[in-house]
DNA sequence: TATTGTTATACTCTATAACTATA
DNA sequence: TATAGTTATAGAGTATAACAATA
């Protein structure tokens, strides 16, 4: 029963100390690759959180419903690898999704261990919309990003998480 | 009396879950410039825990003691606006640095509100070694990166995070 | 024995609000 | 009144370990 609180207002998405990050000397620290991923992604959070209204599907949550939407009957361990979360830390998640009817929980009868996670009708329809108001974040982003570039910048972002991921 | 729990062995550093990402169809988020800085940032981060062997220091802890290496005497305000975080968010990690001696709080007579903050001899010490390991995975990021594409990439993640802060 | 998923628990990080001291 | 910093508190997010059911 633990199930992420149903989440009405979240208490962390930032949005007070939304400052200006210059007006200081950065040094040595501003030209590293790690500082700049790291604020790069928080002001990608913040601003998924105003181009995406409805706060109750965070963008970690849209990662997994985008991904059940790909593979649908996925199990919740694939699931996991494919987002680098431990199952421990996804089954609040996945029962808070469950709870609002939006994923399907189905035990396969070749091993009833695991469970065959599927969008439900409804968890279709959010998806749509949602895609909708991230497809146009996205596009804000896309604005950031020198023009014919953009391919080039996501590879490289590919290959730090694919490179770093396992042995190094 | 919080103040950051000195730290032994962190029960955050990812580890268990680092798995390749991949062998899994990632469809649509997969070329997403959102999904791919969040993943990005996480391998960042836990091959910093691997390059660094004191893991008393993770990196918002190196960034800020960068960052008043790089500003001495500069407030705790100056401080949460560079890295973009509310200054009751910065002091207990503070506190952690100051009871270490790393860091220094002194009241100048001019305004006694506030604290300048200041390396101490042995915080320039540690700073100078974990620099030296933080420069070497700096490098293996490098090697990530496409050649020459470097000061691009990073140029670019700076835009993200300054075009995306304020209103948008 | 190994694997899937759950539960219990612990810890980090960060925010908001109320507060004190100083300006 | 406004600002710097602290304290108290709350919540998201994630991990580890022990466990049950199933393979």
């Amino acid at each position: 029963m633990r199930a992420t609180k149903a989440r009405r207002r979240a208490a962390e998405p930032p949005d007070a100390a939304a400052q200006t990050p210059g007006a200081l000397n950065l040094g040595w620290l501003g030209q590293t690759v790690g500082f700049n991923l790291r604020i790069a992604h928080e002001a990608s959070v913040r601003a998924y959180l105003k181009s995406v209204s409805d706060l109750s599907t965070l963008p970690g949550q849209f990662a997994i419903l985008a991904l059940i939407d790909d593979n649908p009957g996925l199990t919740q361990v694939a699931l996991g690898r494919a987002i680098m979360r431990e199952s421990s830390s996804l089954t609040p998640v996945l029962d808070d999704l469950c709870n609002r009817r939006l994923v399907s929980r189905v035990r396969p009868p070749h091993d009833r261990r695991s469970y065959a996670l599927r969008l439900t009708a409804r968890g279709k329809e959010v998806m749509e919309q949602l895609k909708a108001s991230v497809e146009a974040h996205e596009k804000e982003l896309d604005r950031l990003v020198t023009a014919g570039q953009r391919t080039s910048f996501v590879d490289t972002l590919k290959r730090i998480a694919a490179g770093l991921t396992p042995e190094g």
